[in-house]
DNA sequence: TTGTAAGCGTTATCAA
DNA sequence: TTGATAACGCTTACAA
């Protein structure tokens, strides 16, 4: 492994005049440079990024700590991160957590041992009330989940009116038994509860708390949950989920009882994914802006490293309501 | 950020003591190391991971390349990846390249430059060749993609069998003009399709041109030449695709076209995936184990790390035929 | 504009 | 068993 002592011996000039060839804008005579960067080529030289981050304590990594790769919300996040981080010549180390605050902690931990230029963060609710105590130093970006008194950036979606417009729309279609599943690990799921909540109370609907479940995110929670709700005396003539992997169990569900949608049942959640628009019927959805969400955090994380004392900034991004078959009302259901 | 001196001082020892008692199995004298123990308490002490990382010449990162990370089977591959890693104590950097070989070199060139212990690499045909030239002095081992030339640790699909076993499901189900949908980055392509050709011959089945394609690994590829072959004057009554975004895109362009699956044409492919199970009818698939893929070569790369002069293995996995709705015998069409 | 030399925070060598 | 001390490969004052 070629060192920069040895380019510098090689075109006859100190290891600080090859740093400064390399890295800084120094001025350095065009002759000087010139020979350098011959020996840079001849040498086949690549400046070790380890004592690079060691010596100036900066780092081209940023983390990323999501709950789970695999929900189609964070691999596309996770894909815009990454892009964002390649144009900017960083690069991402990908944590999973799945939604285990011990994992968090340890995520976090990592962060600061390998001196990472900042992280984004997904976090559960239980870590919260940690993450302003820890003395975590480095520059943050929360998304998808708020994170209420810590000032820190965070990337949103409205979620409390995402979920009120498409509850809204299930009813303006005919539906009142209104099942719901959200997620009970994040700041998230609480949020489309409230909007959901509102929706029913705006038009007049009671709350029925048969109705309203707290889960895990997780595929095989939800088809249980889901399958159970079905079964109720007075079962919902809708399901709302809020996220894909609750969404795709609940669908398991639905078809597994041979339930037809939306003429037995309607069915809406949030998240695009490859299936939504796939399955028949397609699945009404509020759309998540994924790739603009990840862009916008990375662009966050970004100048916050560039400007650390820099006011820190909550974006809040709207959802798109995707009006599809899996919501059509109940008077055209005979259709 | 208190560091190894502080807690020497704090604990009345040198450096070199603690180093001992926090990183190396070496004889350190109870007491003292009690002593150390309790220093790195009080002060909060965590190791300098780039300090540790520049002097030891090790790290605890490992670098994993795919092409996207959005293509579920590398979703899948990564989750597991990160698994194992974090078990073993490890970091994943993880690395998109869109198919593109210069992002692959400047990716390959990144893990040497960053000094990770070692690389899990899905890569294109073109970089292959360049792959035993260029001087990648770390542990890797490939997945998904066979590298013919170099004696390197792989894990890999059976995909000859696996295509063919595809196929001739296909063909026993009574379907003859089987259209071919194959990825053409990739040497995987290529072994599935000579699969599929040998299935065809082993029936007595004649090869059309028009029926084989090779395109990007990409949905919207896909869909246009899905498209454009369902279009044929003498269009195919089955459709098989190489992998699950290919499958994707060719489901579109059927129900684009109104086609009924299996009446009209046939639907198979390779990958499990959330949907293959929620549209109706459920996709005929060969499915690949990607959790054990995943955990395999994690293993593979460890042992590597551990003993490099260890004798490569190839470990080939067997997909399994998942037989569903998509590809119903054609004389049980009429049911 | 360039070179010398002092670190960055560890671990490894060598003596004690 | 322990402690000085020299690296690891780079950047950056400071001097020249």
């Amino acid at each position: 492994m070629v060192s920069i002592k040895e380019v510098a011996e090689e075109a006859g000039v100190s290891t600080a005049t090859v740093s400064r060839v390399l890295s800084s804008s120094d001025h350095v005579r065009p002759e000087l440079r010139q020979r350098v960067m011959e020996a840079v080529e001849k040498l086949q030289y690549r400046p070790n990024l380890v004592a690079r981050s060691l010596r100036s304590q900066q780092s081209n990594t940023i983390g990323l700590i999501v709950s789970d790769i695999r929900n189609p919300f964070f691999t596309s996040i996770s894909r815009a991160v990454e892009d964002s981080a390649y144009k900017q010549g960083f690069s991402v180390l990908l944590c999973n957590t799945d939604e285990d605050p011990e994992k968090e902690k340890i995520y976090l931990q990592l962060m600061r041992d390998t001196n990472v230029a900042g992280v984004i963060f997904s976090p559960t609710r239980q870590i919260m009330s940690d993450l302003a105590s820890l003395p975590f130093d480095f520059p943050m970006v929360i998304v998808d989940r708020s994170v209420p008194d810590v000032d820190v950036d965070t990337v949103l979606l409205d979620n409390v009116e995402s979920a009120y417009r498409l509850t809204s729309h299930l009813i303006s279609n005919g539906f009142r038994r209104i099942g719901a599943l959200f997620g009970e690990t994040s700041t998230t799921g609480i949020q489309r509860q409230r909007g959901y909540e509102e929706a029913l109370k705006a038009h007049g609907i009671p709350l029925v708390p048969e109705y309203i479940k707290h889960l895990q995110p997780r595929v095989e929670a939800s088809y249980k949950i889901a399958t159970s709700m079905l079964q109720l005396p007075h079962a919902p003539d809708a399901l709302l989920t809020s996220n894909s992997l609750i969404m795709e169990g609940a669908l398991q569900a639905l078809r597994a009882c041979n339930l037809s949608i939306p003429e037995d049942i309607a069915l809406v959640g949030f998240d695009e994914t490859p299936w939504t628009l796939l399955v028949q019927p397609a699945i009404t959805i509020i759309a998540q802006p994924t790739d603009e969400i990840g862009k916008t955090a990375a662009d966050l994380l970004f100048q916050r490293i560039a400007i650390p004392t820099r006011p820190t900034r909550q974006i809040i991004l709207k959802g798109q309501l995707m009006v599809r078959g899996s919501s059509t009302p109940l008077h055209l259901k005979a259709m």
